[in-house]
DNA sequence: TTGATTTCTTATCCTATCTCAAGACGAAGA
DNA sequence: TCTTCGTCTTGAGATAGGATAAGAAATCAA
């Protein structure tokens, strides 16, 4: 259950077996459906979610009920609401399952008490922070930068792997695009190759 | 010369006394003018900074020569490009300064060295880029869920000091609109309040 | 296998925002 | 005080992408 956890964790830090244990002991696994929500708006979010297998997604829903994606994580990364987490606040988004999934979670208390146990997890989540607004500012550049041919052509060069595993609605609506504007780049660019 | 940044990480995490002294060591302070560079594109970013005093931003300049905003920083906030700095490789990005600052600024080796012989800071950094990671989001969601009126009247809820502080031109940069699209949307502001 | 449901494509029309251009305003220096 | 330069405003025309609608294709369930 922790094969996909441990690996990616160790990529970032170096774990003694007597950490790893102790770490283990703060998660609790969970499995659910395609389609199941993990959290939805109003809730607050009370778990940090690691997935082992499987796919989820967050999301917005505006006023028109237009569905905005904000994050998508499979095998090897985390999903929550960080606001909701930290805050104790109700979500303003939803999580659910684009393919059923098994997860790790972790609760709020026990997250602030392993960083205090385990000090090599706090310097995990620096790390894991760190990239993630990395990749987080590439997104929002290309957002406000580019048009919406180049900013699928952008997504494509450094995130193939969502465009394959992603339904089209929903990278398109990633992208703060519409589907029908994704479909039609997508069209004309076969066209051209 | 330290007031702000020791200000900022009581905020987050305690420091004892011998903490502070050993951190201040890790530091060098720099001034710089108006309009001076700190990086430019193509140079590696060496130092994460630290704003005591004064405003910077940093953006990207696309094929066309247009500027995006990526980020403001004064008082308290920090400054870099992170992948870069990360990274060691050339940045994509300039930075300057939009008025007179006074910086404290770390490199990267000592920035590792200080994480590790202070692990406090490790926390104040995990802390830091948490919510950093919340605030880019909320940007993104905007970015790609709003008209550009919805946009301005978002960021001006959520960050008034910015819209008081940045130029006109470089608010709608950040925003990903057009100088006169914003100047348009403020008209129309005004005359319905 | 077949019907039902969901997702994707294509077409037409429409609107928000951009582009280009010119003028007004305000801050900074001579 | 006057001049200059950068910043903001306003206008008119162009366009990328949205809205709506309908049909095609793919997926799923029975």
């Amino acid at each position: 259950m922790f094969e996909v956890f441990f690996s990616q964790v160790k990529d970032k830090v170096l774990l003694s077996e007597a950490e790893q244990k102790l770490v283990k002991t703060f998660f609790s696994p969970k499995k659910i459906r395609k389609k199941q929500y993990l959290l939805q708006e109003g809730n607050i979010c009370r778990h940090l979610a690691f997935v082992e297998k499987g796919l989820l997604r967050s999301y917005s829903v505006d006023e028109k009920g237009i569905e905005h994606m904000i994050h998508f994580a499979w095998e090897g990364w985390w999903m929550a609401d960080m606001l909701s987490f930290l805050s104790i606040e109700p979500s303003t988004y939803h999580i659910d399952a684009i393919e059923d999934a098994e997860l790790l979670l972790i609760s709020r208390n026990d997250f602030e008490e392993m960083l205090l146990k385990v000090p090599v997890m706090e310097r995990y989540f620096r790390i894991l922070f760190q990239n993630n607004i990395i990749s987080k500012e590439r997104r929002l550049i290309s957002s406000i930068s580019n048009t919406a041919e180049e900013k699928f052509i952008h997504l494509s060069a450094t995130n193939p792997e969502l465009i394959k595993r992603i339904p089209q609605q929903l990278v398109a609506s990633y992208l703060g695009i519409t589907p029908e504007t994704l479909s039609r780049i997508k069209k004309k660019l076969n066209q051209i190759s």
